[in-house]
DNA sequence: TACTGAAAAGGGTTTTTTCCTGTATTAAAT
DNA sequence: ATTTAATACAGGAAAAAACCCTTTTCAGTA
């Protein structure tokens, strides 16, 4: 019988070698390729005719995280399976990567035999979603659907001149923009995020993944 | 022949059982516990009386963390021997648990042969330094001995409250200190960590893994 | 005992952040 | 064609953060 193909992309070797020891031991699945970054999948993926069953994607990584990873993989391979696995169970994270055609975000430190049910779920059901999954996918819905758009570009980029030690004067000389603008961006960001200062939003960022420290 | 007996010592349980599975792969060494923070692993060693010969530990974990973990270790089981598992490179980390009687601190995105080889290392040769710990132990040995302090417990749980959306003011509150003394830890450790802003000095205490988020 | 160093606190000032309320421009939606 | 929405920007003011420099207290120790 046939093996399914697994592909890990992930960058901490530790782990994405440990794994492939324990999905192997489940018998009924191959893994034919570890990948460290987004990149390194992308020019896998283009070299390679035979598309595999599974992708298992870690968000954070350096070089070219899960979520633009998700996003290139969305708009090339909109039928590949991915699996998303994360350490943070950050909401606007598992939505954006969810909407991005994700069929399932688990956590890391799910028990084994779950995960072993996530895999079979997503390779034969086409997805998988635990419980809170589920839950956090329905207090998004039932939402007044206002808080869903992702920040722009340029905001994240002032996402990540927050998290340091510039004043606002001189990201906004970065950033060629008014000092004006900037504070329009903070107080935007304040109200969307629901914080109430600076450290706040950098703590938030973090928090999200948005940013990567 | 008798199997080397090692327990781990981490949080994401995903990562632990295919630890298990890598390590049980190289022959020698058999997993004869898992737990998944501080507190269980104590009362896992306080009721067994065989000690494993090797607890491979997780920094970043709820409830008591690597650092708290270590310090109990170093207090009652001075011998035993410990390789630290960390997802962060920051060397104040590295540094106090190296200090605190860990045998060797390896990053999560170590390739699996040279994660056989530090194990056989500290088992066998009670230690193992990788050749940029070692770099980084000289940077620390020559330095001029003077931030070698570690922060004492109150500027930990000030560095905490730093990152939130609280104001000085209310940290003082929280604390039972005047604002003052805040103002002092502030500028103590804006100094003895080379930050300029509140902001800094949270995406210092996140980055070295002083706080956990 | 007198000295030293660290923790806690206060007075006062400057800079930065935060919070208002507005306006002009442009692009998209109705 | 007109409303709506997002972006870029301003003036002004209050609150918080950051930076001075000084004093008290207290524990360890030379």
């Amino acid at each position: 019988m046939k093996k399914f193909k697994i592909v890990i992309v992930d960058d901490h070797l530790l782990f994405s070698n440990s794994l492939k020891k324990l999905i192997e031991s489940f018998g009924d699945y191959e893994i034919s390729k570890q990948l460290v970054n987004g990149k390194d999948f992308i020019d896998y993926i283009r070299s390679e005719e035979a598309k595999p069953d599974l992708v298992l994607l870690d968000v954070q990584m350096p070089v070219m995280d899960g979520r633009e990873t998700m996003a290139w993989i969305s708009d090339h391979l909109p039928d590949q399976k991915v699996l998303i696995l994360s350490m943070n169970d950050d909401k606007s994270s598992i939505i954006q990567l969810l909407k991005l055609g994700a069929r399932g975000y688990i956590l890391k430190d799910i028990n084994p035999l779950k995960f072993k049910e996530a895999i079979g779920k997503v390779i034969h059901s086409g997805f998988y979603h635990s419980e809170w999954i589920s839950t956090i996918m329905f207090e998004e819905m039932s939402r007044d659907s206002n808080s869903d758009e992702l920040l722009s570009d340029k905001k994240i980029e002032f996402l990540n001149k927050v998290c340091s030690d510039k004043t606002y004067k001189e990201i906004a000389g970065e950033m060629f923009l008014s000092p004006k603008t900037i504070d329009g961006y903070r107080a935007n960001l304040f109200k969307k995020l629901n914080v109430k200062s600076r450290v706040g939003l950098a703590m938030y960022a973090i928090k999200s993944g948005l940013i990567k420290i």
